[in-house]
DNA sequence: GAAATTTGACCTTG
DNA sequence: CAAGGTCAAATTTC
């Protein structure tokens, strides 16, 4: 297919990105006056501003190698075949087309273990609060086994997205504990979340009532490929504005965002994998982030996955106060249980707290 | 009974 | 061939 120039593809992009930020000034503005209608559509023109630079990005100009998408509330995965031109048509409906055209689990990508897109990211947990593995992502995960790992004290676990074979979602994960750190743990996301856009026309079940809303606090930091966080980050900072052309391109051609947060409102109920993001609490238009675990019981190698955010483009985040420490290299960010989206847009747009290379946690969920 | 986890066997990769 | 990764039957949990 064809794909878009250069400037083309840097105007296309601005002009989304400013649509974008323009869109959720109008929401910060506007917060304590929307109603939960007007809350509902803001969210799908800033969804639709997404979708649309997710597949520019994937076709990219002709000139420059497939960029890495933006981090979005909702993890997709076109392919660079995708049959989407870049003159701005796409609609919705032919987006959702992209789906079955490039969510093959079983094809080449599973023949080929490295042609999967792989990131990871570390989590360190609060000692405090005596859980055995880090929160929930907001995705669901089945464990499907578990390995010790040559060099390593504790074994490997390894998870695939509960919606594999109902949506025909590839997205894995493996959770290694550190031997350095028992309470940090590495968690390697490969594939991304397909799931998310299968159910928009038939939901998964919610999430199970197994995964206990617990209290917790854990630290979250991201290595050197891991550029979903911060970038969330980056594309919301100083006057919300995005550098789409700065973004790293991974070894992988697809997008490695596919980890992303349970948003939910306050009541603990959880919205899983399907648009995480999306998940809009009728009282807050920014949601908050309400971290799971799976049973506390489960042993040293049942852990369960931690965010690889904690907030979206949407700024679906969770609103953190300002009492960040520094503590042992990992930055930790207490969070609070306000119900002012509005202070979580001022954190996001704290220049200190917005460093690309940032990582960032939370601490001190529901406190 | 359905869904999730455990775990040994098997497959893939380097 | 060894190590990592996945499968699938058995078991556990809800």
């Amino acid at each position: 297919m064809e794909s878009a120039t250069s400037w083309e593809y840097n105007s296309l992009t601005n002009e989304l990105t400013q649509g974008r930020e323009h869109a959720i000034q109008l929401g910060v503005h506007l917060t304590s006056t929307l109603l939960p209608q007007h809350q509902d559509l803001l969210q799908k023109i800033l969804f639709s501003y997404e979708k649309s630079l997710l597949i520019l990005k994937w076709n990219g100009p002709i000139e420059q190698p497939q960029p890495q998408p933006q981090p979005l509330a909702m993890p997709i995965t076109p392919t660079p075949e995708s049959s989407l031109s870049v003159d701005g048509s796409l609609h919705t409906d032919d987006f959702s087309k992209i789906i079955p055209a490039h969510n093959e689990c079983y094809s080449n990508a599973s023949k080929k273990r490295k042609a999967m897109p792989t990131w990871t990211e570390k989590v360190k947990i609060n000692p405090h609060t005596g859980l055995e593995g880090p929160g929930d992502d907001g995705y669901s995960w089945r464990k499907y086994g578990q390995k010790d790992i040559q060099g390593t004290k504790h074994p490997r676990s390894y998870y695939r997205c509960t919606y594999r074979h109902s949506h025909n979602c590839c997205a894995n994960k493996q959770v290694q504990r550190s031997d350095d750190d028992p309470s940090v743990f590495e968690l390697t996301y490969k594939g991304t979340h397909t799931c998310i856009l299968a159910s928009q026309s038939a939901p998964p079940p919610a999430t199970s009532p197994k995964k206990k809303e617990l209290k917790l606090n854990y630290h979250h930091h991201f290595n050197n490929e891991s550029l979903q966080a911060d970038q969330m980050l980056m594309h919301l900072k100083a006057n919300l504005r995005v550098k789409t052309d700065e973004l790293e391109i991974t070894k992988e051609e697809r997008s490695p965002f596919s980890a992303l947060p349970t948003f939910s409102s306050m009541t603990g109920k959880n919205h899983e994998c399907p648009f995480p993001a999306l998940a809009v609490d009728d009282h807050h238009f920014l949601g908050t982030y309400t971290p799971s675990f799976m049973s506390s019981g489960s042993s040293e190698s049942n852990y369960f996955s931690a965010s690889s955010s904690q907030m979206n483009e949407y700024g679906n985040f969770h609103a953190f106060n300002h009492s960040e420490t520094e503590q042992n290299g990992i930055f930790s960010a207490n969070a609070s249980s306000t119900n002012s989206p509005i202070a979580g847009l001022e954190y996001l747009m704290d220049p200190v707290a917005l460093d690309s290379n940032f990582p960032f946690g939370t601490t001190g969920f529901f406190s």
